[in-house]
DNA sequence: TTTAGCACTCTTCATTCCTGAGTGCTAAGT
DNA sequence: ACTTAGCACTCAGGAATGAAGAGTGCTAAA
């Protein structure tokens, strides 16, 4: 299976070149390149062999040779170079994150919309816990006539929060007693805990704020539920028209369809542990509806045993390196504003250090 | 300026047709059509009267007739027959709706979603506050060393909260006289009323947890703003895609690209106070590359002095009667969710009702 | 005022032809 | 044994052509 110095040349050349026009690219073309030491002659031969070995495709008899599958496959294993970002690209990348991690939960959406921009493709972000989630601690705080707001803060260190209008008047100290029940009872216990006893046991010795209970396990089920199955977040769908092979608006609605449904909460699954990045080519991929597309994805850490995917949907023909190289930046550096405790943001004056 | 009846009964066969097909309709399927009691060369007649008029277009020669702008205006205006949703459809749509509003501030995003689910079109949701935000409340919980919850209440009804983190060790005692702090200065002021002068003072008399204050500030702003801002949720920009007139990728890209800025941030100044549904066609909308692109867009209340906006950008061939019908019982369903006080929903057992 | 008829216009689709890019093969050169 | 030049061959894509069909406008009759 071993290919010739030059064999290997050749194809990194090709893909190259056709991650650049998206059209099929010719021995004439390479032969002109910088580096190509022979004629066009000698391209044509080895690219046959390349064509034969299974590495090459041609769309018809007489156009230029296309990778296939399996020569992307070799292209992002071994022969792809490791794309440098430079100093302008830091630069900017630096930029786009200078967000503010606000809400926690909110972020993800933020990072997908982020990520879109930064590869000018469409992408996903998503977290997924480890561990079923469950809620660490309860709060209740009553905020004028029949209206309560509820707090809960969840084992992946998010804080959520509710505000509930019950026709109901309850002194602040029954609110106190109801929170103290709730934090006996109702913490560190996956949402399928709660059973009709428990929150019968709880209802009972809940006192005259009881009437709360249902709506607060109503509330706290869909949150926890709701970081269990991890929302997907995609954004910058419409990026994919710019991509000269989804001109085809067929192709591309069947593809962008695809990508709002649920297809994607498996993706995590396919990434292995070992690997934090990981390229799905083409045929490779889950879906069948992807079969022309190329999936990049990089995972990244969030404390508290929780983690985040986000990834880049593309054409088969994409610019794996440069690709890689700004999502494992973004990753990097994600991981650290969620992992490191916030430090003081730019206090009373900014002393421009970092 | 007045039309005979007749006319008025060919124009509107006209738009109807052509809001169902996409095709320039001619004399002759007209004709056809039950309640047309002329023939085709009567018909033409007509339509030549139309087309001179300015209600009418015709692509070219040989071709049948397309409403003009102008067309489309007199028919939504006085010729679209109003659209009764159908028993099925209420029931749909009603299954739609039966989404918990479980956090008010990200209802907006799902409002969206669904008004494009429901339209099979791009729609867009927003909220805007009448008069600057303010905070209401604040209040402030330890969570575990190093850890604080922010807990804030604004003047729209919404409750924020975030998850402070600062390697800082203060007694329960210090937090309640931080929030006490905050709340008798920093409660009903916009934003801008946060001058330094202010902050200092309340810095000073913040006791041992005044470091938290610049956070606590830089959040609350930022909340504040966003606020005003009013974020614009855009969702099913694909939807677009399958529009016939959409098939040009070029011209869907550049529908959809003007649809991401903030040109709908826009929109609802466009809105007169009087009415609850507006529709744009084509050339009346404010962005010059909606030209071809009609809006319906409708108000709904939140209580509280806030408002909010959900539209549906489309072709200009839209069906304006089906398009309005729906969106009015979605912003008529919604304005009673968010008005009335949230009812205890669905309980211990479920009783089926509705 | 309405209708039938007819000539005219113009798009659309299929067919044909041509060109150019790119290949594979062969034979000569190193 | 490998490389190169040359040449015939193939095939997609674009331009040109022609026939078919849809729809119109106008005229003359009802």
């Amino acid at each position: 299976m071993d290919l010739t110095e030059r064999k290997k040349k050749i194809l990194r050349a090709i893909v190259d070149n056709y991650i650049k026009t998206a059209e099929p690219v010719g021995s004439k073309i390479l032969a002109a390149m910088p580096g190509m030491d022979c004629s066009s002659a000698t391209i044509r031969n080895e690219m046959a062999d390349l064509t034969q070995m299974g590495y090459l495709e041609q769309p018809h008899t007489s156009a230029g040779r296309v990778p296939s599958p399996a020569g992307y496959r070799l292209y992002v294993d071994e022969l792809m170079q490791d794309y440098r970002l430079s100093v302008d690209e830091t630069q900017s990348l630096g930029q786009v994150m200078e967000m503010k991690i606000q809400e926690v939960d909110r972020v993800i959406s933020q990072v997908s919309k982020l990520v879109s921009q930064m590869t000018n493709l469409p992408a996903v972000a998503m977290t997924a816990s480890a561990g079923a989630p469950t809620v660490k601690r309860y709060e209740l705080l009553s905020a004028g006539a029949g209206s309560f707001i509820l707090v809960v803060m969840t084992s992946g260190e998010m804080v959520k929060n509710k505000l509930i209008k019950l026709p109901l008047t309850v002194s602040d100290q029954d609110l106190k007693l109801l929170s103290a029940v709730l934090n006996a009872s109702l913490t560190d216990l996956p949402w399928e805990g709660f059973t009709p006893e428990l929150l019968e046991r709880v209802t009972r010795s809940a006192g005259p704020a009881a009437a709360l209970v249902p709506v607060i396990v109503d509330y706290v089920t869909h949150v926890l539920k709701e970081q269990q199955h991890s929302e997907v977040y995609v954004t910058g769908q419409m990026k994919l028209l710019g991509q000269p092979e989804y001109r085809d608006v067929e192709k591309a609605q069947e593809v962008l369809s695809t990508l709002d449904s649920e297809t994607l909460a498996n993706l995590p699954a396919t990434l292995p542990a070992s690997a934090r990045t990981k390229i799905l080519v083409g045929p490779e991929n889950i879906a069948k509806e992807l079969r022309d597309t190329s999936v990049v994805m990089t995972r990244f850490d969030i404390g508290e045993g929780m983690q985040g995917l986000i990834g880049v949907v593309g054409p088969t023909r994409m610019d794996y390196a440069q690709i890689t190289a700004r999502l494992s930046y973004f990753a990097e550096n994600l991981g650290r504003m969620f992992g490191k405790p916030e430090l003081p943001p730019s206090q009373h004056e900014e002393t421009g250090d970092d």
